[in-house]
DNA sequence: TCTGGGGTCCTAGGACCC
DNA sequence: TCTGGGGTCCTAGGACCC
């Protein structure tokens, strides 16, 4: 198996960045995006709002003391999802081995396409150019011969950057960096890793693996691989989403149930929306709750068919929604409506034609059944049996 | 110590089928 | 009739990421 190259593109800052692409008046501005709740909390800041120590999840009036000329703009997901997919189409020009990994980044294999160019980071130059010139973007590249290093690559230098990780420098280049920054290992992970002296990337490969293997389980060994360099470089290409949530957190929990419901009913509203937006009908529904007591549950429920209208989704989300009707938590100050287990809706048409085909099939294998078993007494049993189970 | 809203993947137990 | 292994699906919860 040859080595691939594998890029890993990823837009610095991205929703401030997007704001300074839309509005150029922007640029160079301390831009923080804020979004309307608890008062206005930072999701987004700009390189010169953060060189004035400006972090996401602050109120925009710590900002404002931090930095008087702030440039607060509020969220916009539209223009998010615009940008995001032109971003998309552009990377497409190179390579058709994309896998977007989130609203602002992506995984290209460009193994063949790099041919082209005299020197390999000419692609990578070439490619941040475009981005700036025809989108306004700032992107990082990591360049190496897998996803991991290219996600780890991409990340050693922002903004702006282009970093190569060659296999061989990955004991140079990824083993000192602290085990919180490997991608895959979180908040909780963390402080057990430094309990059994994992501190770095590399401490995982050097502390020995049954102590590692206590900690991660099943997922050791696929973490100890990663550090060493070897990981996958599979290009997932399927662009279509595998669930669809619309969930709302209340500062002010909610102790109408009427008012629950309303609330409820208007996610479903905007999912069942974006669902059909997308062509995908789904078989689960996933519904969750949070109350004021810091409890949160989850119930879901698979059909045996897809739905995506609002009006069964709803009646759907009430079944499970019921579930916790007896519970004393107090008030409601979460809730959240997944469709999960998405299809396609020209997919489940063609399945329906089958199943059509499939039931003509079935109704007449049934008549030959009920011959053999006028001939079989105790067959004819489980026919009764069968009937039963029909009424309910 | 941590904002809110959008996701993905994994695990473990139970049910069911072969 | 009983036992057991293997595979798949469903459900609830958790960890992680942007």
């Amino acid at each position: 198996m040859s080595v691939r190259i594998i890029f890993h593109i990823d837009i610095n800052s991205f929703f401030a960045s997007a704001h300074i692409a839309k509005d150029p008046s922007l640029k160079g501005e301390a831009v923080v995006v804020c979004h309307h709740v608890k008062g206005n909390v930072i999701t987004s800041a700009s390189y010169e709002a953060r060189y004035h120590g400006i972090e996401t999840a602050m109120i925009l009036s710590e900002a404002r003391k931090l930095y008087p000329a702030v440039k607060p703009v509020f969220v916009d997901f539209e223009l998010y999802t615009e940008l995001s997919e032109k971003f998309y189409d552009l990377i497409s020009t190179y390579s058709t081995e994309i896998e977007q990994a989130s609203v602002d980044e992506v995984y290209v294999d460009l193994t063949d396409k790099i041919k082209e160019y005299a020197q390999p980071l000419d692609l990578a130059t070439e490619i941040q150019k475009r981005m700036l010139d025809e989108l306004s973007l700032p992107v990082n590249i990591g360049i190496a011969p897998n996803k991991f290093l290219a996600k780890m690559a991409s990340d050693m230098n922002k903004p702006l950057g282009i970093t190569v990780l060659r296999k061989r420098e990955v004991q140079s280049k990824l083993w000192p960096l602290p085990i919180e920054e490997m991608f895959g290992i979180g908040r909780k992970t963390v402080p057990r890793l430094h309990e059994i002296d994992v501190f770095t990337i590399g401490d995982l490969v050097k502390q020995p693996f049954e102590k590692v293997k206590a900690v991660l389980a099943n997922r050791a060994q696929y973490f100890v691989d990663l550090a060493n360099g070897i990981g996958s470089n599979d290009i997932d290409t399927n662009t279509t989403a595998k669930s669809i949530g619309q969930s709302q957190t209340f500062t002010k929990a909610i102790h109408e149930i009427e008012e629950v419901k309303s609330e409820i009913l208007h996610d479903i509203e905007t999912l069942s929306r974006r669902a059909r937006q997308d062509f995908v009908k789904g078989k689960t529904i996933q519904f969750s709750i949070g109350f004021e007591n810091k409890e949160t549950s989850a119930r879901s429920r698979t059909l045996d068919y897809y739905i995506n209208d609002t009006k069964e989704i709803f009646e759907r989300v009430m079944l499970l929604f019921g579930e916790f009707e007896n519970q004393d938590y107090g008030g409601v100050t979460f809730i959240s409506t997944t469709l999960t287990n998405l299809k396609d809706i020209r997919e489940i048409e063609e399945q329906l034609d089958l199943f059509k085909a499939d039931i003509q099939n079935d109704e007449a294998l049934k008549l030959e059944d009920l011959e053999v078993l006028r001939r079989y007494p105790k067959m004819e049993m489980k026919l009764h049996a069968y009937k039963a189970n029909v009424k309910d």
